[in-house]
DNA sequence: GTCTATATAGAGATAGAC
DNA sequence: GTCTATCTCTATATAGAC
Protein backbone atom coordinates (compact mmCIF):
# COMPACT_ATOMS: atom_id res chain seq x y z
CA UNK A 1 0.00 0.00 0.00
CA UNK A 2 1.08 3.31 -0.74
CA UNK A 3 1.57 6.60 1.35
CA UNK A 4 -1.21 8.46 -0.89
CA UNK A 5 -3.48 10.59 1.57
CA UNK A 6 -6.35 8.03 -0.01
CA UNK A 7 -4.54 5.59 1.43
CA UNK A 8 -3.29 6.97 4.85
CA UNK A 9 -7.23 7.31 5.14
CA UNK A 10 -7.85 4.07 4.61
CA UNK A 11 -5.17 2.95 6.91
CA UNK A 12 -6.40 4.63 9.41
CA UNK A 13 -9.97 3.93 9.35
CA UNK A 14 -9.49 0.23 9.12
CA UNK A 15 -7.57 0.34 12.58
CA UNK A 16 -10.61 3.08 14.37
CA UNK A 17 -13.47 0.96 12.69
CA UNK A 18 -11.92 -1.78 14.50
CA UNK A 19 -11.14 -0.35 17.49
CA UNK A 20 -14.06 2.26 18.25
CA UNK A 21 -16.42 0.33 15.79
CA UNK A 22 -17.65 1.17 12.31
CA UNK A 23 -20.49 3.44 13.60
CA UNK A 24 -18.62 5.20 16.85
CA UNK A 25 -15.78 6.32 14.40
CA UNK A 26 -16.94 9.88 13.03
CA UNK A 27 -15.42 11.60 9.96
CA UNK A 28 -13.41 14.19 12.64
CA UNK A 29 -12.37 10.96 14.18
CA UNK A 30 -10.72 9.62 10.83
CA UNK A 31 -9.49 13.30 9.19
CA UNK A 32 -8.24 13.94 12.87
CA UNK A 33 -6.19 11.21 13.21
CA UNK A 34 -4.87 11.04 9.72
CA UNK A 35 -3.63 14.69 9.84
CA UNK A 36 -6.04 16.51 7.23
CA UNK A 37 -9.08 18.21 7.39
CA UNK A 38 -12.56 17.24 6.89
CA UNK A 39 -13.15 19.60 3.61
CA UNK A 40 -10.16 17.53 2.42
CA UNK A 41 -11.40 14.50 3.73
CA UNK A 42 -14.46 14.61 1.24
CA UNK A 43 -12.20 14.69 -1.54
CA UNK A 44 -11.30 11.37 -1.57
CA UNK A 45 -14.29 9.67 -0.17
CA UNK A 46 -17.87 11.14 -0.39
CA UNK A 47 -19.75 8.83 1.70
CA UNK A 48 -19.40 7.13 5.05
CA UNK A 49 -20.13 3.92 3.08
CA UNK A 50 -17.58 4.60 0.59
CA UNK A 51 -14.65 4.51 2.88
CA UNK A 52 -16.08 0.87 4.64
CA UNK A 53 -16.25 -0.49 1.05
CA UNK A 54 -12.60 0.41 1.09
CA UNK A 55 -11.49 -0.68 4.21
CA UNK A 56 -13.28 -3.78 3.35
CA UNK A 57 -11.65 -4.28 -0.14
CA UNK A 58 -8.08 -4.07 1.64
CA UNK A 59 -8.94 -6.27 4.61
CA UNK A 60 -9.98 -8.59 1.84
CA UNK A 61 -6.87 -8.12 0.07
CA UNK A 62 -4.85 -8.59 3.26
CA UNK A 63 -6.88 -11.75 3.98
CA UNK A 64 -5.56 -13.30 0.24
CA UNK A 65 -1.95 -11.93 1.13
CA UNK A 66 -1.99 -13.78 4.26
CA UNK A 67 -3.25 -17.02 3.11
CA UNK A 68 -1.34 -16.72 0.21
CA UNK A 69 1.84 -17.07 2.42
CA UNK A 70 0.65 -19.35 4.44
CA UNK A 71 0.45 -21.40 1.70
CA UNK A 72 4.10 -21.05 0.17
CA UNK A 73 5.47 -21.30 4.08
CA UNK A 74 3.82 -24.04 4.60
CA UNK A 75 4.01 -27.79 2.49
CA UNK A 76 1.26 -29.75 4.87
CA UNK A 77 -2.50 -28.69 4.61
CA UNK A 78 -1.78 -29.57 8.96
CA UNK A 79 0.61 -27.12 9.20
CA UNK A 80 -1.47 -24.72 7.13
CA UNK A 81 -4.07 -25.20 9.27
CA UNK A 82 -1.97 -24.66 12.18
CA UNK A 83 -1.48 -21.03 11.03
CA UNK A 84 -4.70 -20.28 11.04
CA UNK A 85 -5.13 -21.16 14.46
CA UNK A 86 -2.25 -19.77 15.91
CA UNK A 87 -3.61 -16.37 15.02
CA UNK A 88 -5.31 -15.94 18.12
CA UNK A 89 -1.72 -15.89 20.00
CA UNK A 90 -0.17 -13.77 16.89
CA UNK A 91 -2.93 -10.92 17.07
CA UNK A 92 -3.53 -11.79 20.81
CA UNK A 93 -2.79 -8.22 22.17
CA UNK A 94 -5.22 -6.54 20.07
CA UNK A 95 -7.51 -9.68 20.42
CA UNK A 96 -7.77 -8.88 24.06
CA UNK A 97 -9.02 -5.41 23.07
CA UNK A 98 -10.93 -5.08 20.44
CA UNK A 99 -12.08 -8.53 19.78
CA UNK A 100 -11.88 -10.43 16.36
CA UNK A 101 -11.72 -7.95 13.03
CA UNK A 102 -14.18 -9.79 10.90
CA UNK A 103 -16.18 -11.09 13.81
CA UNK A 104 -17.00 -7.51 15.33
CA UNK A 105 -17.36 -5.96 11.89
CA UNK A 106 -19.65 -8.75 10.46
CA UNK A 107 -21.81 -8.56 13.42
CA UNK A 108 -22.06 -4.72 14.06
CA UNK A 109 -23.14 -4.58 10.40
CA UNK A 110 -25.83 -7.07 10.81
CA UNK A 111 -27.32 -4.99 13.21
CA UNK A 112 -27.15 -1.65 11.30
CA UNK A 113 -28.79 -3.82 8.75
CA UNK A 114 -26.30 -2.16 6.26
CA UNK A 115 -25.80 -3.13 2.88
CA UNK A 116 -22.14 -3.33 3.06
CA UNK A 117 -23.04 -6.52 4.94
CA UNK A 118 -22.22 -8.88 2.32
CA UNK A 119 -18.90 -7.77 1.33
CA UNK A 120 -17.84 -7.95 5.11
CA UNK A 121 -18.75 -11.84 4.92
CA UNK A 122 -16.90 -12.36 2.52
CA UNK A 123 -13.27 -12.20 4.67
CA UNK A 124 -15.23 -15.06 6.58
CA UNK A 125 -15.46 -17.23 3.17
CA UNK A 126 -12.41 -16.51 2.35
CA UNK A 127 -10.91 -18.37 5.69
CA UNK A 128 -13.73 -20.77 5.49
CA UNK A 129 -13.29 -21.88 1.89
CA UNK A 130 -9.15 -21.74 2.26
CA UNK A 131 -9.64 -24.17 5.15
CA UNK A 132 -12.12 -26.41 3.53
CA UNK A 133 -9.59 -26.69 0.68
CA UNK A 134 -7.09 -27.77 3.66
CA UNK A 135 -9.18 -30.52 5.00
CA UNK A 136 -9.19 -31.55 1.49
CA UNK A 137 -5.96 -32.06 0.75
CA UNK A 138 -5.85 -33.92 4.60
CA UNK A 139 -7.97 -36.61 2.84
CA UNK A 140 -11.68 -35.48 3.74
CA UNK A 141 -14.37 -35.43 1.92
CA UNK A 142 -15.62 -31.89 0.36
CA UNK A 143 -18.79 -32.07 2.47
CA UNK A 144 -16.44 -32.95 5.51
CA UNK A 145 -14.23 -30.52 4.94
CA UNK A 146 -16.52 -28.00 4.39
CA UNK A 147 -18.25 -28.90 8.38
CA UNK A 148 -14.45 -28.88 9.73
CA UNK A 149 -13.99 -25.32 8.52
CA UNK A 150 -17.29 -23.83 9.67
CA UNK A 151 -16.26 -25.80 13.02
CA UNK A 152 -13.05 -24.22 13.03
CA UNK A 153 -13.86 -20.41 12.40
CA UNK A 154 -16.73 -21.22 14.96
CA UNK A 155 -14.09 -21.77 17.67
CA UNK A 156 -11.49 -19.11 17.19
CA UNK A 157 -14.18 -17.03 17.20
CA UNK A 158 -15.40 -17.58 20.19
CA UNK A 159 -12.05 -17.51 21.67
CA UNK A 160 -11.41 -13.96 20.68
CA UNK A 161 -14.73 -12.83 21.82
CA UNK A 162 -14.61 -14.74 25.50
CA UNK A 163 -10.36 -13.56 25.44
CA UNK A 164 -11.89 -10.04 25.23
CA UNK A 165 -14.90 -9.84 27.46
CA UNK A 166 -12.70 -11.18 30.21
CA UNK A 167 -9.53 -9.34 29.46
CA UNK A 168 -7.84 -13.02 29.52
CA UNK A 169 -4.84 -13.19 26.95
CA UNK A 170 -3.46 -16.22 28.53
CA UNK A 171 -6.63 -17.78 27.64
CA UNK A 172 -5.94 -17.48 23.93
CA UNK A 173 -2.88 -19.75 24.67
CA UNK A 174 -5.08 -22.21 26.15
CA UNK A 175 -7.20 -22.52 23.39
CA UNK A 176 -4.97 -22.22 20.59
CA UNK A 177 -3.46 -25.53 22.32
CA UNK A 178 -7.18 -27.02 22.84
CA UNK A 179 -7.85 -26.54 18.94
CA UNK A 180 -4.45 -27.88 17.86
CA UNK A 181 -4.99 -30.98 19.78
CA UNK A 182 -8.67 -31.29 18.07
CA UNK A 183 -6.90 -30.94 15.07
CA UNK A 184 -4.37 -33.41 15.44
CA UNK A 185 -7.26 -35.98 16.82
CA UNK A 186 -9.09 -35.21 13.25
CA UNK A 187 -6.81 -35.50 10.74
CA UNK B 1 -42.02 -7.94 35.41
CA UNK B 2 -45.41 -5.73 35.79
CA UNK B 3 -46.94 -3.32 33.04
CA UNK B 4 -46.15 -0.17 34.33
CA UNK B 5 -44.29 2.41 31.83
CA UNK B 6 -40.96 2.11 32.64
CA UNK B 7 -41.35 -1.77 32.78
CA UNK B 8 -42.57 -1.47 29.16
CA UNK B 9 -39.71 0.70 28.13
CA UNK B 10 -37.39 -1.68 29.83
CA UNK B 11 -39.19 -4.03 27.79
CA UNK B 12 -38.81 -2.32 24.38
CA UNK B 13 -34.70 -1.29 24.69
CA UNK B 14 -33.89 -4.31 25.79
CA UNK B 15 -35.25 -6.15 22.42
CA UNK B 16 -34.32 -3.14 20.76
CA UNK B 17 -30.40 -2.85 22.14
CA UNK B 18 -30.08 -6.69 21.02
CA UNK B 19 -31.68 -6.26 17.14
CA UNK B 20 -29.96 -2.91 16.66
CA UNK B 21 -27.68 -2.50 18.96
CA UNK B 22 -27.00 0.14 21.88
CA UNK B 23 -25.48 2.94 19.69
CA UNK B 24 -27.87 2.53 16.75
CA UNK B 25 -30.89 3.09 19.15
CA UNK B 26 -32.20 5.60 19.57
CA UNK B 27 -34.58 7.10 21.66
CA UNK B 28 -36.79 8.36 19.05
CA UNK B 29 -37.15 4.61 18.33
CA UNK B 30 -37.75 3.47 21.89
CA UNK B 31 -40.67 6.16 22.46
CA UNK B 32 -42.31 5.25 18.84
CA UNK B 33 -42.05 1.12 19.87
CA UNK B 34 -43.83 1.90 23.70
CA UNK B 35 -46.49 4.09 21.86
CA UNK B 36 -45.52 7.33 23.61
CA UNK B 37 -43.95 10.97 23.16
CA UNK B 38 -40.19 11.56 23.31
CA UNK B 39 -40.85 13.71 26.42
CA UNK B 40 -42.19 10.88 28.85
CA UNK B 41 -39.75 9.11 27.59
CA UNK B 42 -37.87 11.42 29.65
CA UNK B 43 -39.55 11.46 33.01
CA UNK B 44 -38.75 7.93 33.31
CA UNK B 45 -35.01 7.72 32.56
CA UNK B 46 -33.02 11.19 32.18
CA UNK B 47 -29.94 9.89 30.19
CA UNK B 48 -29.20 6.64 27.62
CA UNK B 49 -26.80 5.18 30.44
CA UNK B 50 -29.89 5.09 32.71
CA UNK B 51 -31.77 2.94 30.32
CA UNK B 52 -28.63 0.86 29.21
CA UNK B 53 -28.61 0.49 32.90
CA UNK B 54 -32.14 -0.69 33.89
CA UNK B 55 -31.40 -3.48 30.90
CA UNK B 56 -28.18 -4.94 32.28
CA UNK B 57 -30.17 -5.37 35.14
CA UNK B 58 -32.92 -6.94 33.88
CA UNK B 59 -31.08 -9.33 31.97
CA UNK B 60 -29.14 -10.31 35.19
CA UNK B 61 -32.44 -10.89 36.82
CA UNK B 62 -33.41 -13.07 34.23
CA UNK B 63 -30.46 -14.86 33.74
CA UNK B 64 -30.60 -15.91 37.41
CA UNK B 65 -33.85 -17.26 37.18
CA UNK B 66 -32.78 -18.74 34.15
CA UNK B 67 -30.12 -20.89 35.86
CA UNK B 68 -32.46 -21.37 38.81
CA UNK B 69 -34.94 -22.99 36.43
CA UNK B 70 -32.52 -25.08 34.96
CA UNK B 71 -31.12 -25.88 38.68
CA UNK B 72 -34.30 -27.41 39.71
CA UNK B 73 -35.03 -28.84 36.67
CA UNK B 74 -32.68 -31.19 36.31
CA UNK B 75 -31.04 -33.26 39.06
CA UNK B 76 -27.69 -34.06 37.47
CA UNK B 77 -24.95 -31.26 36.49
CA UNK B 78 -24.45 -32.83 32.89
CA UNK B 79 -28.12 -32.43 32.34
CA UNK B 80 -28.03 -29.05 33.61
CA UNK B 81 -24.96 -27.80 31.06
CA UNK B 82 -26.98 -30.16 28.53
CA UNK B 83 -29.18 -26.78 29.32
CA UNK B 84 -26.84 -24.63 28.66
CA UNK B 85 -25.32 -26.14 25.55
CA UNK B 86 -29.17 -26.23 23.84
CA UNK B 87 -29.80 -22.76 24.81
CA UNK B 88 -28.24 -22.21 21.17
CA UNK B 89 -31.44 -24.16 19.52
CA UNK B 90 -33.92 -22.97 21.48
CA UNK B 91 -32.86 -19.11 20.53
CA UNK B 92 -32.03 -20.18 16.96
CA UNK B 93 -34.16 -17.81 15.11
CA UNK B 94 -32.74 -14.84 16.97
CA UNK B 95 -29.27 -16.37 17.14
CA UNK B 96 -29.22 -16.56 13.65
CA UNK B 97 -30.37 -12.92 12.96
CA UNK B 98 -28.62 -10.62 16.03
CA UNK B 99 -26.04 -13.03 17.43
CA UNK B 100 -25.52 -13.76 20.97
CA UNK B 101 -27.48 -11.16 23.22
CA UNK B 102 -24.54 -11.00 25.93
CA UNK B 103 -21.80 -11.40 23.25
CA UNK B 104 -22.40 -8.40 21.00
CA UNK B 105 -23.64 -6.61 23.89
CA UNK B 106 -19.87 -6.34 25.44
CA UNK B 107 -18.52 -6.64 22.37
CA UNK B 108 -20.46 -3.32 21.35
CA UNK B 109 -19.67 -1.87 24.67
CA UNK B 110 -15.83 -2.79 24.42
CA UNK B 111 -15.80 -1.07 21.29
CA UNK B 112 -17.19 2.06 23.03
CA UNK B 113 -15.43 2.47 26.05
CA UNK B 114 -18.28 2.36 27.70
CA UNK B 115 -18.47 2.58 32.20
CA UNK B 116 -21.34 0.01 32.11
CA UNK B 117 -19.41 -2.87 29.91
CA UNK B 118 -18.16 -4.16 33.52
CA UNK B 119 -22.11 -4.48 34.31
CA UNK B 120 -22.62 -6.05 30.69
CA UNK B 121 -19.69 -8.80 31.39
CA UNK B 122 -21.42 -9.87 34.89
CA UNK B 123 -24.02 -11.50 32.82
CA UNK B 124 -20.87 -13.93 31.29
CA UNK B 125 -19.48 -14.26 34.74
CA UNK B 126 -23.02 -15.83 35.67
CA UNK B 127 -23.19 -18.05 33.21
CA UNK B 128 -19.35 -19.05 33.58
CA UNK B 129 -19.63 -19.03 37.44
CA UNK B 130 -22.99 -22.09 37.16
CA UNK B 131 -21.07 -23.29 34.64
CA UNK B 132 -18.14 -24.01 36.98
CA UNK B 133 -20.02 -25.36 39.43
CA UNK B 134 -21.85 -28.00 37.19
CA UNK B 135 -18.60 -29.28 36.21
CA UNK B 136 -17.28 -29.24 40.22
CA UNK B 137 -20.38 -31.09 40.63
CA UNK B 138 -19.36 -33.67 38.69
CA UNK B 139 -15.94 -34.12 40.45
CA UNK B 140 -13.53 -32.33 38.49
CA UNK B 141 -11.17 -29.54 40.26
CA UNK B 142 -11.68 -26.02 40.97
CA UNK B 143 -9.38 -25.08 38.25
CA UNK B 144 -10.47 -27.59 35.91
CA UNK B 145 -14.05 -26.46 36.03
CA UNK B 146 -13.29 -23.15 35.89
CA UNK B 147 -11.29 -23.86 32.70
CA UNK B 148 -13.81 -25.63 31.15
CA UNK B 149 -16.52 -23.64 31.43
CA UNK B 150 -14.82 -20.62 29.81
CA UNK B 151 -14.46 -23.38 26.58
CA UNK B 152 -18.01 -24.10 27.04
CA UNK B 153 -18.59 -20.64 26.86
CA UNK B 154 -16.05 -19.70 24.45
CA UNK B 155 -17.38 -22.39 22.00
CA UNK B 156 -20.85 -21.33 22.50
CA UNK B 157 -20.50 -17.68 21.57
CA UNK B 158 -18.61 -18.87 18.06
CA UNK B 159 -21.57 -21.06 17.61
CA UNK B 160 -23.46 -17.92 17.99
CA UNK B 161 -21.50 -15.65 16.09
CA UNK B 162 -20.93 -17.95 13.00
CA UNK B 163 -24.33 -19.24 12.16
CA UNK B 164 -25.16 -15.52 12.59
CA UNK B 165 -22.48 -14.32 10.26
CA UNK B 166 -23.29 -17.07 7.48
CA UNK B 167 -27.18 -17.06 8.42
CA UNK B 168 -26.99 -20.98 9.12
CA UNK B 169 -29.50 -22.01 11.72
CA UNK B 170 -28.34 -25.43 10.97
CA UNK B 171 -25.37 -24.79 11.80
CA UNK B 172 -26.47 -24.33 15.44
CA UNK B 173 -27.87 -28.19 15.38
CA UNK B 174 -24.67 -29.32 14.57
CA UNK B 175 -22.78 -27.54 16.99
CA UNK B 176 -25.00 -28.60 19.41
CA UNK B 177 -24.38 -32.18 18.99
CA UNK B 178 -20.92 -31.14 19.11
CA UNK B 179 -20.78 -29.56 22.53
CA UNK B 180 -22.75 -32.62 23.65
CA UNK B 181 -20.24 -35.00 22.67
CA UNK B 182 -18.05 -33.13 23.91
CA UNK B 183 -19.61 -33.01 27.47
CA UNK B 184 -20.01 -36.88 27.28
CA UNK B 185 -16.20 -37.54 26.55
CA UNK B 186 -14.87 -35.14 29.47
CA UNK B 187 -17.19 -35.67 31.80
C1' DG C 1 -47.60 10.88 33.95
C1' DT C 2 -48.07 12.51 29.59
C1' DC C 3 -47.75 15.73 26.12
C1' DT C 4 -45.67 19.64 22.70
C1' DA C 5 -42.13 22.66 21.88
C1' DT C 6 -37.49 23.74 22.06
C1' DA C 7 -32.43 23.89 23.12
C1' DT C 8 -27.89 22.10 22.02
C1' DA C 9 -24.28 19.33 20.13
C1' DG C 10 -22.29 16.54 16.85
C1' DA C 11 -22.73 13.88 12.87
C1' DG C 12 -22.52 13.53 7.71
C1' DA C 13 -22.01 16.29 3.82
C1' DT C 14 -21.20 20.63 0.57
C1' DA C 15 -19.23 25.15 -1.38
C1' DG C 16 -15.81 27.62 -2.71
C1' DA C 17 -11.19 29.99 -1.82
C1' DC C 18 -6.27 28.93 -2.21
C1' DG D 1 -5.21 18.48 -3.16
C1' DT D 2 -5.99 20.97 0.77
C1' DC D 3 -8.10 24.28 3.45
C1' DT D 4 -12.06 27.15 6.09
C1' DA D 5 -16.71 28.02 6.47
C1' DT D 6 -21.18 26.50 6.34
C1' DC D 7 -25.45 23.67 5.77
C1' DT D 8 -28.65 20.21 7.31
C1' DC D 9 -30.28 16.55 9.88
C1' DT D 10 -30.73 13.77 13.77
C1' DA D 11 -29.63 12.54 18.40
C1' DT D 12 -29.62 13.54 23.32
C1' DA D 13 -31.68 16.26 26.53
C1' DT D 14 -34.75 20.08 28.82
C1' DA D 15 -38.85 23.25 29.89
C1' DG D 16 -43.12 23.83 30.84
C1' DA D 17 -48.25 23.25 29.77
C1' DC D 18 -52.02 19.94 30.71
Amino acid sequence: MSDSTRDRIINVADALFYQKGFEHTSFSDIANSVGISKGNFYHHFKTKDEILNAVIDFRLFRTRELLNAWHTSEAEPDKRIQCFIKILITNRAKIKLYGCPVGTLTTELGKLSHPLLVDANKIFTLFKDWLASQFEELGKCKSESEALAMQLLARSQGSATIASAFGDEEFLYEEVESHVRWLNEIK
